[in-house]
DNA sequence: TTCATTTGACCCTG
DNA sequence: CAGGGTCAAATGAA
């Protein structure tokens, strides 16, 4: 095809525009100072970019197109680690969303979840598993959830979940929440508990306090109330409904209320 | 061959 | 610097 000089000329045409590009969603994220979905929208495209930039600074120093033998070679570097870019728009837990925690006898949950690591908590018997949706590439889902067998019954899980799922349709909607043992309030959610962490508004879903927002823990909430109610048989569910003690000071009917509006309400009122 | 999981390294936060 | 969250190559299962 074209001479070497040829391909460095578009190499540098390409790099240009993407620099522009890059430099234009920076500007873009300045401007919005926007909402958690704008944001990682704006991120990925400056990671995409700066990935991009990457990639063809490898490539333009080889000035060579893009052959398996060449391939190989940057393989080669990044096992030497001579080649290795930087994780770019790398953040964690920058979501602003809520987070969730509630134990389980089991960690499935109906909806479909991929595991992308597992740590050794110190101080903690059992490693920690983190899982995210899988749509979070597809549908650009930022659910995710971290799995961790409690340190005195291995039978149990405590199932912390981040974010919502913003992937749910008929295929991957939950056909029955997990089976619930128990789960928590802490009631200073939203008072600024010095034991929460300040990036995640931590909200520990409460079987005494259904107004924060269960459907997304537990879709099919009357399952979990039942199961919930079934293993504590000493609350009172029906009390659930009128508590007053929540985040969110509210009535309603649990066989007509839309517990998405409670979700986003819910937001507003954490953050 | 494809896809999910494992695992060690990377990176951020406190 | 330690601890923990995430990435991505390696590996294994279907």
């Amino acid at each position: 095809m074209g001479s070497k000089e040829e391909g460095n000329r578009w190499q540098m045409k390409l790099k240009e525009e993407l620099i522009k590009t890059q430099q234009l969603a920076t500007r873009l994220m300045e401007v919005l100072q926007s909402g958690p979905g704008e944001e990682s929208l704006v991120d990925q495209v400056l990671s995409a970019v700066s990935k991009a930039l990457v990639i063809l600074d490898a490539e333009g120093k080889a000035a060579a197109p893009l052959g398996d033998e060449y391939r190989t070679e940057i393989s080669d570097l990044k096992k030497k680690k001579i080649l290795l870019p930087r994780r770019v728009g790398y953040r964690r837990r920058a979501h602003p969303y809520t987070c969730r925690t509630i134990l389980a006898e089991t960690n499935e949950d109906g909806y479909a979840w991929r595991k992308y690591g597992q740590k050794d908590i110190h101080g903690a018997a059992h490693p920690r598993s983190y899982y995210r949706c899988i749509h979070k590439h597809d549908r650009g889902c930022q659910a995710t959830r971290q799995v961790q067998k409690t340190d005195d019954d291995d039978s149990v899980f405590a199932i912390t979940y981040m974010g919502e799922h913003t992937c749910a349709d008929a295929a991957t909607l939950p056909v029955q929440g997990p089976r619930c043992v128990i789960s928590f309030e802490s009631n200073a959610a939203g008072q600024g508990a010095p034991s929460l962490k300040k990036e995640c508004d931590e909200e520990v879903v409460s079987s005494h306090s259904p107004a924060a927002d269960s459907s997304s823990v537990f879709p099919d909430f009357s399952a979990f109330m039942v199961s919930a109610a079934a293993a504590a048989d000493q609350y009172d569910v029906t009390s659930v409904f009128r508590s007053s003690t929540s985040s969110l000071d509210m009535e309603f009917d649990p066989e007509t209320f839309n517990f998405d509006d409670v979700f986003n309400r819910g937001d507003e009122y954490i953050s």
